[in-house]
DNA sequence: TTGCCAGGGACCCCC
DNA sequence: TCCCTGGCAA
């Protein structure tokens, strides 16, 4: 039966709602609903059959947002009673890439079967590459840069550090090139004569180029300009997608880089039914993509409907307040002029009653606070205690504490773990993600050293038995303690006096790990990456843990392939060092299917990047002090690179500077002051997104110093960012008013 | 403006 | 340890 349901639409959604065809813009506050109204929208176009033979499609960013605007919009079309579900398709802007250059790979001088590498493949190639050309020759090229030091102990602190800065440096070089289509032929004319950063790069960009090009790989820079420009040089191929898609919906395009706009625009061309959504004020990729805001601040004045959803269900009046009144100090007040723009001038208000689906929540009381500690360490643990007595009064609340960087993330997670707080940590390296590469480092531990008690008890206990009785399991492993790992192996363990149930579930894992465990010890180790497959098929996993396992047996064979000498033991290391880049990128790859939304009375930790798309009913922002909120260039902030000669510290805007040159003749803007402008506008909107995550209680803190060990020198000390003492203004007025 | 000297900071990195 | 900065004198 057809169930008919009015939804009730607020007045800034109902013209969204009324739109027919051409280009539309809607910006749109933080919590406005825009998955809602793009989904709505969708359905009532398909109903109303705007699309006649076409499809519509709807772009997103990531895979979730993609899964979850498929799920939404099944939903509603199911709800309706209609059937019409091929009439839309939701991708990634990069799937419809990989589509278009598919459809005539010929053009690009693509084999048919070409392949994307992802996140994983182009750091595993790109640190190759410039470990080539450290190895032939480069090795002095590169260490120029450094500061002069004696000390090998800073020295060394600054080789590392400039490890990692320079594999940005020359992933972003070489992205920014791309875009400017300067290929690794014309750069190499270009800087023959020429000495200057750019000639290491050429080296590198080529010898990259080289390599995706032997294995039939493009990168995700490649794969929008040859779709582009595949695009352009066909028409047939252009009237195809113009027809297959009518209209074309894009989610979160204050993410948007200029390609991916063109490319929109050429499948639009036709039908000229374009639909952006997104909120300049939520822009938090600038500094590390080729994305920018500008360009949807382009589309919304050129569009012929500009409509702005500036009402959000999501937060509190007074929370909305404190959003708006950031808005106001930012655009008004704040010192740095070019700062100003960060935020666009636009007031989230409230939901008028009795309109719209969904009411703004109205808590009894203020309950917003702003807070400054000592330490981190205690911003953490009051955090947490704070967090343990919401939890007792409110236990259907969701919780999110967010902080800068993943890895603070460690360090809150410890407290509420010591404090028996269920919770989930959303990162690179939470223990639950990398809990697989653990436990086959474990094994791996063991088989080095089979004769040590300890390594076996570790993997058994870790690795295989699984019981929820605790003391049972401190006290059957104690009774093991007492037995040589060979009398456990290889002996019937049922012969010794153990004071065990056979039939318990402790009993049964930890017979079938033994046997696992003898399995794997008498498999070969000559060749890691199999041995390491091998051990995934002795281990209960998820399809995500199983893919994990498999990049990581790809990226051992890589390491063998680079290093035909490396040891077990050396691998073990790599395996056990929570620093390694790859892994994260290989954790972000598997684990970004799925989005993740906080369930009620779920406790979550992230940083603040992470958090965007998100909402909690009460949120802490730890960590904001002027180092990571900055309000002006001439503060000290992730910016400069300390351990490079003064001349060379903003590498970045080096970089633009050269390639400005490159492609204009000359430099068009002060790079050095632009970098840091935008780094300092991206922070404000950072914080910005971290406000508007919170539904009813918002608590801000910071902290002067780091630890205990800091305070008392009283180095490096912290003071609260200047958002935060603007704010608090209005809080201290507020929550006086409230007594 | 220049030169000298003492003392403190450099290690935290988002997708 | 080295480099930068700020204070001070010339």
């Amino acid at each position: 039966m057809r169930i008919l349901t009015k939804i009730n639409y607020r007045k800034d959604q109902i013209p969204i709602m009324n739109y027919e065809c051409g280009t539309m813009a809607v910006p749109a506050v933080p919590g406005a609903g825009k998955t809602f109204i793009v989904t709505n929208l969708v359905a009532k176009l398909l109903e109303e059959n705007k699309n006649e033979k076409g499809k519509i499609l709807i772009l997103t960013y990531m895979n979730s947002a993609a899964n979850n605007f498929k799920g939404r919009i099944k939903k509603i079309l199911e709800e309706k009673g209609i059937e019409s579900t091929n009439g839309f398709e939701v991708m990634t802007i990069h799937s419809l890439a990989a589509k278009i250059i598919k459809e005539k790979p010929e053009a690009m001088m693509l084999s048919e079967d070409f392949n994307i590498a992802d996140d994983f493949q182009k750091t595993m190639m790109l640190n190759d590459c410039i470990n080539t050309f450290r190895a032939s020759g480069g090795e002095t090229a590169f260490r120029f840069f450094l500061k002069e030091q004696k000390n090998q102990m800073w020295y060394d602190i600054q080789l590392e550090a400039w490890e990692n800065g320079f594999f940005e440096l020359v992933s972003k070089s070489i992205s920014n090139l791309k875009y400017n289509d300067i290929s690794p032929q014309s750069l190499e004319a270009n800087t023959l004569s020429n000495k200057g950063i750019l000639k290491i790069i050429s080296f590198i960009y080529t010898e990259y180029d080289k390599r995706l090009k032997q294995n039939g790989l493009l990168d995700y820079d490649d794969l929008l300009i040859y779709a582009y420009k595949t695009l352009c040089s066909d028409d047939k191929l252009k009237e195809k997608f113009q027809n297959r898609y009518r209209y074309v919906f894009e989610d979160e395009c204050q993410d948007s880089n200029e390609i991916q706009g063109k490319i929109i625009k050429l499948i639009c061309e036709e039908h000229n039914n374009l639909v952006r959504v997104g909120d300049v004020n939520q822009s938090i990729t600038g500094t590390f993509s080729s994305s920018d805001p500008k360009f949807f601040k382009e589309f919304m004045k050129e569009a012929d409907y500009c409509y702005e959803m500036n009402m959000s269900n999501r937060s509190s009046a007074d929370i909305l307040e404190l959003a708006n009144n950031l808005v106001q100090f930012v655009c008004n007040d704040l010192v740095q002029i070019e700062c100003r723009d960060a935020l666009q001038e636009i007031e989230i208000k409230t939901v008028e009653k009795g309109q719209g689906y969904k009411e703004n929540p109205e808590p009894d009381k203020y309950q917003i606070n702003a807070l400054w500690y000592r330490t981190f360490e205690d911003e953490v643990n009051k955090t947490v205690k704070f967090v343990k007595g919401l939890k007792a009064k409110y236990p259907n609340k969701s919780i999110g504490i967010l902080v800068p960087y993943n890895s603070q993330l460690s360090q809150v997670s410890k407290v509420l773990e010591q404090e028996r707080l269920e919770f989930e940590e959303l990162g690179p390296n939470s223990k639950n993600k990398r809990k697989i590469i653990d436990n086959i480092a474990k094994i791996i531990d063991f088989i080095l050293e089979p004769d040590d008690i300890e390594k076996l008890i570790i993997a058994l206990s870790d690795v295989f038995i699984k019981t929820d009785n605790k003391e049972g399991k401190s006290d059957f492993l104690n009774i093991l303690r007492q037995y040589t790992t060979e009398e456990i192996l290889y002996s019937d363990i049922k012969d010794k006096p153990l004071i065990i149930d056979y039939k318990c579930d402790m009993y049964i894992t930890f017979k079938v790990g033994l046997n696992y465990l003898v399995e794997i010890l008498e498999h070969s180790t000559t060749k890691i990456d199999e041995l390491i497959l091998f051990i995934k098929e002795r281990l209960d996993l998820k399809d995500e843990e199983k893919s994990l396992v498999d990049y990581l047996a790809f990226y051992v064979r890589y390491l063998i392939n680079e290093m035909p000498n490396i040891t077990l033991r050396e691998i073990l290391d790599i395996l056990y060092d929570s620093r390694n880049k790859v892994f994260n990128y290989m954790i972000d790859v598997v684990y970004e299917i799925n989005g993740y939304e906080p369930e009620p009375g779920s406790i979550t930790v992230c940083n603040y990047h992470k958090s965007k798309g998100m909402e909690w009913d009460q949120v802490f922002l730890l960590q904001l002090n002027k180092f990571h909120f900055p309000d002006n260039i001439n503060q000290k902030f992730q910016c400069d690179k300390w351990y490079l000669k003064d001349k060379y510290k903003n590498t970045e805007a080096l970089i633009d500077n050269q390639i400005d040159l490159l492609v204009n003749g000359k430099i068009t803007q002060n790079y050095y002051t632009k970098t840091k402008i935008d780094v300092i506008n991206e922070k404000i909107r950072l914080l910005y997104v971290g406000i508007t995550r919170a539904k009813e209680t918002l608590i801000m803190m910071g902290s002067s110093y780091q630890n205990e060990e800091e305070s008392k020198n009283k180095k490096k000390m912290q003071e609260p960012c200047i958002y935060l003492t603007r704010l608090n203004q209005l809080i201290k007025n507020k929550r006086g008013m409230d007594k």
